[in-house]
DNA sequence: ACCTGAACACCGTTCAAGT
DNA sequence: ACCTGAACACCGTTCAAGT
């Protein structure tokens, strides 16, 4: 247990290194990741950074930026190491995976759509769309589309992450459908009643990509030159 | 000024009538839509109520669940008025439509899955597949793609809910526009940036209209008997 | 039974005071 | 300049006390 004196070790608080906006974030994720959405505060952090709630706001200007820094950072990894030559669907279902081993990113996402990570995947989806053959003029509806099916898969895997730890995935499937089952049983809510049985035995990330690839087989029908009907405005007929 | 003595007129605090949930409810969405999502409190509600702010516990469990029955209020009223003859693509724009009217609505249906707003959704949307033409054993994907695609384009509103409502909605999206410009230049997004200028020229409605567009192409190329190619797992060739 | 409103245990954020 | 931590202005929720 003896202190070698290197390099600068010479200030006695310099155990721990000064504070800094990127080693803030790092600690944010780390607690985000370990103990859920609602055990971030200033004083949770603080705390682990050994010093006071104040000095946090020296390096980022509130709660909201320190959650789309830490959310920015996460994609911003996928993003660069998936882009070399994956394709959209690819991309897609890495960015479920990160959602999915990260579930308070999924409400981050959704809270402001021109935050730096939803950005990044913006742009990452959509540099891929010419290279699946999407037509030029609807590659940013492709896109958001693209873009809405994460951002809602999100919302629902955020919504479970709330639920205490204990309780495993499959557990929560079941109670889930459990209740699902009993309050569409009670309410008649024949539709429902029925995902509610699949979705105890399927996997969402299947269904997620079931979603993507919807999406893609849509867009795919617009590669044709020219569709017979555009879709008409009024729905009314049968 | 004279006093009738109609009724029930006798106990002197009469004039307000007995505090209900549907009531409470009621007033929540008042305060909702007119103030905001931050402006709803215990509070607040309880001081429009003229009560103290634990009444409310005897009629309401806790504010999740006041929030829940506010969104299930409006949207058990579009699914009830909507049902009649509606087609799955006018029963999402009536979704969107709402969604935009109450911006609070947003966020409150991408918080909890199994919720019921979120079940009636699920259940309207998934009656009208079968009349779509849309495979029995694919009707649970189409269905989560759609709700998705609402619950992402819900986020988005949501989070354009929270700026001041001074500033018009053109006038936001100018502002949004500009925002992405500016970072996607500096952070090199071409995409990004090209779609932050069309954004600012068209609407959203009608690339949600798109996105579902997208949607239901997709399904109807699974009407077909058998597609000649199952999609891989592996999407690693070009 | 229903209501009241002070009290409790928290938040994010600010700011005088220290180093 | 950077940090500290008490203080401020809030929350949701509880609960003794009233009617």
């Amino acid at each position: 247990m003896r202190e070698t004196e290197s390099e600068g070790e010479r200030h006695p608080g310099r155990r721990r290194e000064a504070l800094s906006a990127s080693g803030i974030v790092r600690a944010a994720i780390e607690i985000l990741d370990a103990e859920g959405e609602d055990a971030l505060t200033f004083r949770s952090l603080a705390k682990r950074l050994s010093t006071g709630a104040g000095a946090i706001y020296h390096h980022v200007a509130s709660k909201d930026e320190l959650l789309e820094a830490a959310a920015a950072e996460l994609v911003a990894a996928i993003v660069a190491t998936a882009t070399p030559d994956a394709d959209v669907r690819t991309l897609m279902l890495e960015a479920f995976d990160l959602i999915d081993a990260h579930r308070w990113l999924g409400s981050q996402l959704a809270r402001a759509p021109w935050q730096a990570a939803v950005l990044l995947v913006v742009e990452a989806v959509g540099e891929r769309l010419a290279v699946a053959g999407v037509p030029e003029d609807h590659q940013f509806d492709v896109a958001s589309a693209l873009v809405h099916h994460i951002l809602g898969a999100a919302g629902q895997h955020a919504a479970s992450a709330r639920v205490p730890l204990a309780v495993g995935r499959s557990g929560l499937l079941k109670t889930v459908a459990d209740d699902w089952t009993s309050r569409a049983r009670r309410d008649q809510l024949p539709f429902v009643r029925a995902m509610a049985r699949q979705l105890a035995d399927h996997d969402d990330r299947r269904q997620f990509a079931a979603g993507v690839d919807l999406i893609l087989a849509g867009a795919a029908t617009l590669t044709r030159p020219a569709p017979p009907h555009a879709p008409t405005p009024r729905p009314t007929g049968s």
